[in-house]
DNA sequence: TTGTAAGCGTTATCAT
DNA sequence: ATGATAACGCTTACAA
């Protein structure tokens, strides 16, 4: 084990030089500088993390909660957050909520313990948090995919948009008589996604009833197949759904070909996430492909910016979806 | 912040007495174990890890080292990895290849820097390693899903008893004349499927053209359909495929379908893997599951166990997969 | 621009 | 069965 006294001698310099030269705290000629340096290259020396945390009050070390880590947008976000975690020489741990029977607070206790200089907070289910202790939250923190409080910066993906720019393709497709086949009310990316579609099909004066053209389902495959047969039975001349998420779109494509009924000729499907079967579904599916790694880099940038005591700009994020067209639409 | 002083202060003993009491390292009489405990208990102390780490030799973490940590494989294998790793008090922190740019000997070394106790390797795609390097490893370590070396403990699938239970289903079910479609040569999970399947025909003395009735994808939808349309040319009579993934099951499905091929009535398929869309896809996909969250589980007990300084047993684990069976066989 | 020395919170060694 | 004390490797006042 080579210490920082190790190189020290063999540079000719005291130990506080060394650690200076490899934190630049203070000036240090050129010089000593390339002494330092040649000494810790010679010798491989390695500081010793443990150490760092234990004598100075930061860790170097950035914790990412996630709520399920076998869920793969998590892993998606995770990625695009260590990418810039390792760029700026930040070292990432885990903590997934499903070890700690989501009990946010206890992995929080948890995390605390280890010094951590900052946490990134990734919930992949967004609907309003209840039970929550901002109090704990008494360092840096960001939340990604939902807003926790005014006062913790968050990124999210622009749900509502998206939901527009469904509507204007669809219209812009030729749709006439469009339907929505919604995720559970409870949910915060279905209903945004929903009200962004409405919302443009007021802006394009398109006649559009809600009570008759939504239907709800529970974001499952066969909420989906159940929703599209509730449209038709409602009304046998819809030419387009757009689907809060892929799976009820698989559903619905699943069941509008049951009945015989051409995709994307006498309907139009529009799914939401990108999920791996999309492109490779019976009838390939349109949908929305979630800005995850991006998600994950701005939060860690953000992250780091807070840590480093700078106000992050914008405070509350919202990133665009991408419009991936395949063959359902 | 607490210290291990406050504590010993409050309960009347010297520091290293609580530090005796928490680990247990020499006997401590029942009345001061308790008046310890009281005094932890009451000023809510924590050790801190960092100090721990620096003064003894154990960081008491386990680095898991994935080779791909966005596979939905590699998370669901540190799930169960995860949940040992907690259970026996020790923590667990990640590396993923693609953020190594898969330089193994970096992140290795990376790891080593923290004082990790153990490391736990998962391989998402089981080849031959090259560029080894077992020098490295003079620490415990596992290997999941490749064998390193003689030397390494392994935990593996069974994919050569999948193979032939796949068979035995199919004939059971009345398949007369079995085809495979097998993943790329060089993947030795595709090739041990393979294998298993062809001995199990053998020992059931049925009749099997390796040459004929053996077409090799390369593990994509596309290669599915294509080997698909293959065999068939080759043979119209086939009654049954043992695909070597999902993703090849479903393209298999799917051409069947186009050429008006009942299934499972006339053409039995199987998959493996037991991906997410296997249940809702049109013809829902008899599969293997893996048992990832066992093999997880596993390693880490067995890595415990070295740590510990015990053997562990067997040293080169094999775990069976489940056949889940659904419409389309 | 550089050096000295104290101390971060533990555990290990040596006493008792 | 318990205590005193040094040491782990580093950072950071304080001095020079």
């Amino acid at each position: 084990m080579v210490t920082i006294i190790d190189v020290a001698k063999a540079a000719g310099v005291s130990p506080s030089t060394v650690s200076h030269v490899l934190n630049g705290k203070r000036p240090i000629s050129d010089a000593t500088k390339k002494r330092v340096h040649d000494a810790i290259r010679a010798l491989g020396y390695e500081p010793n993390p443990n150490a760092q945390a234990l004598r100075s009050t930061s860790s170097g070390i950035i914790a990412f909660y996630a709520s399920d880590i076998t869920e793969v947008f998590s892993t998606l976000i995770i990625q695009g957050a260590e990418r810039i975690c390792r760029e700026n020489n930040y070292y990432m741990i885990f903590a997934s909520g499903v070890e700690f029977n989501n009990d946010i607070a206890e992995a929080i206790h948890f995390l605390k313990k280890r010094r951590i200089d900052g946490l990134i907070m990734s919930f992949g289910i967004r609907k309003k948090i209840n039970n929550w202790i901002p109090e704990m939250l008494d360092f840096p923190v960001v939340s990604i995919n939902a807003r926790l409080s005014d006062a913790i910066p968050s990124i999210q993906p622009d749900d509502y948009s998206g939901g527009r720019e469904a509507a204007k393709y669809l219209l812009h497709r030729g749709a006439k008589n469009p339907a929505i086949i919604g995720g559970p009310k409870s949910r915060l990316a279905s209903e945004q996604r929903l009200s962004g579609f409405v919302d443009e099909m007021g802006a394009c004066s398109t006649v559009f009833d809600k009570d008759r053209m939504i239907v709800y389902g529970d974001f499952t495959f066969d909420s989906g197949r159940k929703c599209m047969a509730e449209l038709l039975a409602r009304d046998s001349t819809i030419d387009a759904v757009f689907c809060a998420n892929d799976y009820m779109a698989a559903g619905a494509i699943t069941e509008a070909q049951k009945r015989a009924i051409l995709i994307p000729q006498q309907l139009r499907i529009i799914g939401y996430d990108n999920r791996e079967f999309d492109w490779f579904w019976p009838i390939p599916i349109t949908t929305f492909s979630l800005p995850l790694a991006e998600m994950g880099e701005k939060g860690a940038l953000t992250l780091i910016k807070i840590i480093k005591g700078k106000k992050p700009e914008p405070f509350h994020a919202v990133i665009p979806s991408k419009l991936v067209i395949r063959e359902s639409s």
